[in-house]
DNA sequence: TAGTCATGTTGACAGTGTCAACACGTGCTA
DNA sequence: TAGCACGTGTTGACACTGTCAACATGACTA
């Protein structure tokens, strides 16, 4: 019977309205789209007034970087959950993570387009920033970690990790976006990313002792 | 002296509404991005009333996604241009077209969002998707002529076109919307192009004969 | 106990997309 | 030639939005 334990109860302080504004801007964006979330409409589904947000999120655009850096979080812990067990990554340890990346893009289109093709400016919103690093941070460890291990080969050519990244999120981006397009022969998404992996991954496939 | 000429200085039937509305958006989505493409203002922008571009667009959407479409059709025209006198298309040629292709896209960032991150359902708005596709029928097309005459190697690995689209596709939207992201490393789009072609093209390199 | 501060509410305003009703001019037709 | 239908442009109106100032409430602190 604390204190905090009423303010859930308290109409008045709502206790924690920051994150409520969050996981409602996030349900309607995932429902409805951008153009489906409102402020007011956020307000509504917290059942608080109009412009309760405004006490924690300086505008709209405020708010929509916190869905936006909370998709990175949940993106960046995926990524390190499905790397969790592995000590020594080899190729299919990268394939895994790439799929589980690909997956995460395709299942939340609209927070995805949110997260990559929002122009939230660097200076403006540094958090937002240092969030979307992570993911590329675990990829990078991973490949890293399975070069020191000798499970993955060294590919001297400075752009493959750039080029994987760069492969993996336009695919992704012209799935959710232009599903008819040619270019992906009617076929799935992870079918697709295989294509292009089995193109990329090898250069990280170590010889095979001679 | 004709009558279609003086329609032009007619107050009340300007002429080419449609024309100037897209025009008028693509330059203020240039100038101001998205947010500053408003109905009222592409009117203000070509001295017509708020209303009239309903006369020509059944909404904002269907402007926008002329202004889209245009997009699409200038980066096709300009791909085609690129190519216009490559009678046997070799590596460097494919290198020139994607160099083109990216700085399209970077020196129109918000045009480029608005083709690829606008979510236009392909039944909607047909044409669109139609348009979209020149450009890539291009990059197709060239290297299927390179191939056919031998300044282009046969590449099995079916996967390689699309993995070049969504490459350069990934890397021009990272650049453009996540600029200091660390997988860039502060190097320029085409520096970071480059370095992507040079993993990929390679395959596509005839062996020199023997 | 008084008061300060964080938090939530209400009223208000300008700007927006959209539509109905109306105005204008062109060209066809009787 | 008179009249009319239609494409095109305008004005008035409405609901909705983001945003802010002014006010209300409740909790912690001197």
């Amino acid at each position: 019977m604390s204190n905090t334990a009423q303010i859930g109860n308290d109409p008045y302080h709502h206790g924690d309205l920051a994150n409520a504004c969050v996981r409602a801007a996030l349900s309607l964006l995932n429902d409805h789209g951008l153009s489906g979330v409102t402020l007011r409409e956020v307000a509504r589904c917290i059942n608080a007034s109009r412009s309760a947000p405004y006490r924690h999120f300086a505008d709209k655009r405020d708010l929509l970087a916190a869905c936006a850096q909370n998709g990175f979080a949940r993106l960046a812990q995926l990524a390190e959950h499905l790397l969790a067990d592995a000590t020594a990554p080899d190729v299919d340890t990268v394939r895994t993570l790439l799929h589980g990346y690909a997956r995460f893009g395709a299942a939340n289109p609209h927070l995805y387009r949110l997260m990559f093709a929002s122009d939230f400016e660097v200076d403006e919103y540094p958090a937002l920033t240092a969030e979307a690093e992570r993911a590329f941070y675990v990829l990078q460890g991973a490949i890293r970690a399975g070069q020191q291990a000798g499970t993955l080969a060294v590919d001297d050519r400075d752009g493959l990790v750039l080029t994987l990244w760069s492969s993996v999120h336009g695919l992704v981006s012209l799935h959710n976006e232009l599903p008819t397009c040619s270019v992906l022969d009617t076929r799935a998404l992870e079918a697709n990313l295989d294509r292009v992996l089995d193109i990329l991954l090898p250069a990280l496939q170590p010889a095979p002792a001679a």
